[in-house]
DNA sequence: TAGATTGTTAATCGATTAACAATC
DNA sequence: TAGATTGTTAATCGATTAACAATC
């Protein structure tokens, strides 16, 4: 990052939609886009769109608005999704293995090393050519592979433990989709997918439409 | 809900939180907790604890402060998960089959009645008892079953067509787990769970430490 | 150049925190 | 009752929106 001021969450949050719309205009062929243009598709007021921007630089240009692909591949680099990540899966059940292939699939950039899980039934079979080791093991992996991200998909009692093993063999962020709040020191990156959270607040709007 | 003053997104979202510490303390025995004991608990201030609750009533007693097993039972009426609520998953795939897992494992009260897909290989295949249906035959089932809920697991490109089907089959919420943002009507409820962005803030947090 | 649109400052709005009177 | 802690109002803080001078 350019520099180190810090910039709010909702900011953050709002990046990578910034940067999936804008993927969509340039397999459009759209050149270039106006904040006024691009608020109209995306639903944030121009203003808001031009104030997130500046927190991170100048991309724009008077009088012409913002170059597609020039803002596309900045936002990509300002998500630090420009280089490649490292990745060990713990937890190895159906989300396990979905996450797994969702990353295989879709996100470029990310390759995972190996994901494991306590099952002996399962230890051994391999997801897209990813084996799934003992979770004993994992450790020793660490050490040895320094993975850069560890993704979390085991229940909720192992979480914690995980998240310690992942933090103390290193890894700079922890993708959790158990439905816990895990304890981490600041120096490793937290994101949480809480699927429980999510699906209650569903039904919190779904009951109070009319 | 109580009555129809309009409550913030960002206290719906802790809702859920506020639920899941209250269901552990409850595991644990306590009978009561103050907002002050709470927000060590929680992390969130006193203050704003009390301010969310009673958004809804007040749920709590001077110089006593919560019970926790009312406060846990009110939460959920205001989430509206008293109740139970029939679900339909389009796109069987691993993501969809982990959804399917994780409601049939941990979600009460939500019944899974039919997944739907386009691959013929997978079709008739069932997943905890319940059977994997062509998606040609979303309609008609749509309008024979009336669910509560649909959820969205496909790819991108079928994901507006999904919605746009289950909207017309008069599901009152949709649970988006397609990396695109969909049209809806504002009498149905929408809830998105955006992997890829969640991954992308994840990298972003990654970086911008040290 | 004239017109368009940004970058940025100022105004507004909403959410969080602080304070305290009410009350169990 | 006295002490504790809520419910609620007021103060603060931060984020969003509006406005406009700068400039391409």
């Amino acid at each position: 990052m350019k520099d180190h001021i810090k910039v709010s969450k909702a900011v953050i949050k709002r990046l990578p939609k910034y940067r999936r719309y804008l993927e969509e205009l340039k397999g459009q062929g759209a050149d270039r886009i106006s904040s006024g243009e691009f608020s109209k598709l995306i639903g944030y007021t121009a203003s808001q769109i031009r104030q997130d921007l500046n927190n991170f630089g100048g991309f724009g240009q008077q009088g012409y608005g913002y170059n597609v692909e020039s803002l596309h591949r900045q936002i990509g680099i300002i998500l630090g999704i420009d280089r490649a990540y490292s990745i060990v899966i713990v937890g190895s059940g159906n989300l396990g293995q979905a996450i797994a292939n969702y990353i295989h699939n879709y996100e470029t950039g990310f390759s995972i090393l190996a994901m494991f899980d306590v099952k002996p039934e399962i230890i051994g079979r391999r997801v897209n050519n990813v084996e799934i080791l003992n979770f004993d093991a994992l450790d020793a992996y660490l050490k040895a592979q320094l993975p850069d991200i560890g993704v979390i998909t085991t229940g909720a009692t192992s979480a914690q433990s995980a998240a310690n093993k992942l933090t103390a063999g290193g890894v700079k962020g922890i993708w959790n989709f158990a439905p816990v709040d895990l304890n981490v020191p600041d120096s490793v990156a937290l994101e949480n997918v809480h699927l429980s959270d999510s699906l209650h607040a569903l039904t919190y709007y779904l009951n109070s439409l009319q």
